[in-house]
DNA sequence: CAGTCAGATTGACAGTTGTCAATGAAAGCT
DNA sequence: AGCTTTCATTGACAACTGTCAATCTGACTG
């Protein structure tokens, strides 16, 4: 069994006892997860592909600062990334970064 | 597309919009998650099975009261489970709920 | 029964987080 | 240039969270 030097490509919790290197990394990301506000707004960025910051006020019953703040969070943690185009910043999902933290979480 | 009532087996945030319901639960998993020394405690009982609360102060560098804290906190999220055996209390993961919680960041 | 040991609970405190109103910044329109 | 729209940033505040010292509860031991 390889030893976890916490640069590999899949750091999983169940796998091999994290370096704390690990666990901080993995953490910020659960972390990222771990607000219903910004679960449903990435269900909803995923629902639609790509979606216009205007476009989740409504839905997820924030205000504008709000939703900045919780897609510049999503955006830290890798989940999703930004595009500005016009006056617009759309929002999209990163797969793999999404993939990477299943796979945290056990054996696919 | 069967429509997310927020009750069935597998909630997933990649699949359609979650509910309220759905996005609560969820971010609560993740919030238990979203703690490097709950995730390296996780790492511990997943690498040997199980363990006593006792085994853990050490490893993780905490004190008696906040390793009890955070065994609390991944049980009340369905994420181990102890069992009381004479004075000592056995930690254990609880597959299913971390494959369920593995789901819901997507398609396997 | 008295003592010891594993673990839970309580209380306190500093640090973090979700929220919004107000303001700022940049792009496009007239 | 001036106005509007889209989003980011700042500041403030209440709520929550991780941590430990102190204490309490049970279970075993002698």
């Amino acid at each position: 069994m390889e030893p976890n030097t916490g640069e590999g490509c899949c750091a999983s919790v169940t796998e091999a006892p994290l370096t704390e290197a690990e666990s901080d990394e993995l953490a910020h990301a659960f972390a990222a997860l771990a607000d219903p506000v910004r679960l449903r707004l990435l269900s909803l960025v995923a629902a639609r592909g790509e979606v216009c910051s205007c476009d989740l006020e409504a839905p997820l019953g924030r205000s504008q600062p709000t939703i900045s703040h919780h897609t510049r969070v999503l955006a830290e943690a890798g989940l999703i990334r930004g595009e500005k185009r016009g006056r617009w910043t759309w929002w999209s999902l990163v797969p793999d970064r999404l993939a990477t933290v299943r796979r945290a979480l056990g054996p696919v």
